[in-house]
DNA sequence: TTAAAAATGACGGAAAACCACTAATTTTTA
DNA sequence: TAAAAATTAGTGGTTTTCCGTCATTTTTAA
């Protein structure tokens, strides 16, 4: 009872090389092969595999759309991402579509069945490598923190009130100020955050880690 | 020629542990200890040690506020915050506030002085127990996404639109379509992201990762 | 191939946001 | 302690958002 396996990849060379990698794993059943997103879409109504190596760069199609499309046709297909693309906005839109594993194209054969195994049943896989770099990505909100204009506590604790959807009406109500003052606090909250309107202060501010 | 290190912390049973774990280091010498944020900023102005390890649950300050004064009247100060809170919210928000490192008071020995010696190189340093869990709330986005509402596409161009600070009329003149149309596909944003203003639709966009 | 969903457009009115000033008092910092 | 920054409050006016309701056409999915 092994693990059926379906790749979706248009490059040829890599086709060949998971076939010759993926060839002396008895547990692993290389079911089809697809070069193309719609080959896959017409591939999988005949016959699901249980895992899906998902290239995310295919010609036809971009790969969270197409990621997004089989997790809800086809919820008991386990996606593994594989793609060169290793910066943390792909891996994350990635595993937001549905993909339960993330491999760069580089992998070794011991990562590539061992990750296949593991989407398989059902946990996630992130190759190593990566690892790292995501983390970094995650704490780099601090060096835009630095950048960040310093607020003053009137006006942190406006902004959060803000956040919460709160007018200035009833800020002024929930603070015990008069709604002139909290115009006045905003204004300024604009001018430093360098926004137009609530929409570009609310981005700016979580942009610069200033909420919560 | 060794580091010098101060240690802010209330509770004389983590001074007492801290300093046994530092005696027989000899690279480590231990300057000053404080029990409180008056205590270490009268200290600090007259001796300011290379490391400082930061309890962020000091009684009279709370620790991200402390370490952005720290940072910013002594820059060379490398701060290591040392507490018992492993939520990733905390850890970000120390790093964004100028702390270098991050620990848990369970630390041994070895990671101890690793953890200083590190800082002391302006290098970041990290619990590694706490790295795992840092990607996975990184991650987490994903599972909020799946409760996201679906949006159509064009939805999602005119939140976009909104996020980067344009009036429904500048979003009309760039679709070239009427304000009218504009409104009524906010109105429907506004509905499945349940906001009741621009702020609170852009905070949840945020949230549900919607946004870029 | 029909329903359903999406995209388009409109009207009127109330509320809130946005803009440009001025200015007194308190707190913080150099 | 003097200067700077923060907090408070005001006036008056314009623009934009927000709310409810309705209706037509186009696209998508069962």
């Amino acid at each position: 009872m092994g693990i059926r396996l379906a790749i979706v990849d248009d490059h040829p060379l890599v086709q060949a090389g998971l076939r010759q990698l993926l060839a002396s794993s008895g547990n692993i059943m290389l079911e089809a092969v697809y070069a193309s997103g719609e080959e896959l879409m017409s591939g999988l109504e005949r016959s699901a595999p249980d895992v899906l190596l998902l290239d995310i760069q295919l010609p036809d199609h971009n790969g969270d759309e197409l990621a997004r499309i089989i997790r809800q046709r086809y919820p008991q297909v386990r996606m593994l991402a594989l793609t060169n693309v290793d910066t943390s906005a792909y891996v994350k839109k990635m595993i937001q579509a549905g993909c339960l594993g993330y491999l760069l194209k580089n992998v070794d054969r011991d990562t590539l069945v061992q990750a296949i195994e593991t989407v398989y049943r059902e946990e996630q896989f992130i190759a190593p490598t990566l690892k790292e770099e995501l983390l970094q990505d995650m704490l780099e909100g601090k060096r835009k923190a630095k950048l960040a204009p310093s607020l003053t506590r009137r006006e942190k604790e406006i902004l959060q009130l803000i956040a919460k959807e709160y007018t200035s009406q009833e800020i002024a109500d929930t603070l015990f100020l008069s709604p002139n003052t909290i115009e006045n606090h905003r204004k300024q909250l604009f001018l430093k955050l360098d926004a137009r309107n609530m929409a570009g202060l609310i981005k700016k501010a979580v942009d610069f880690g200033l909420l919560e």
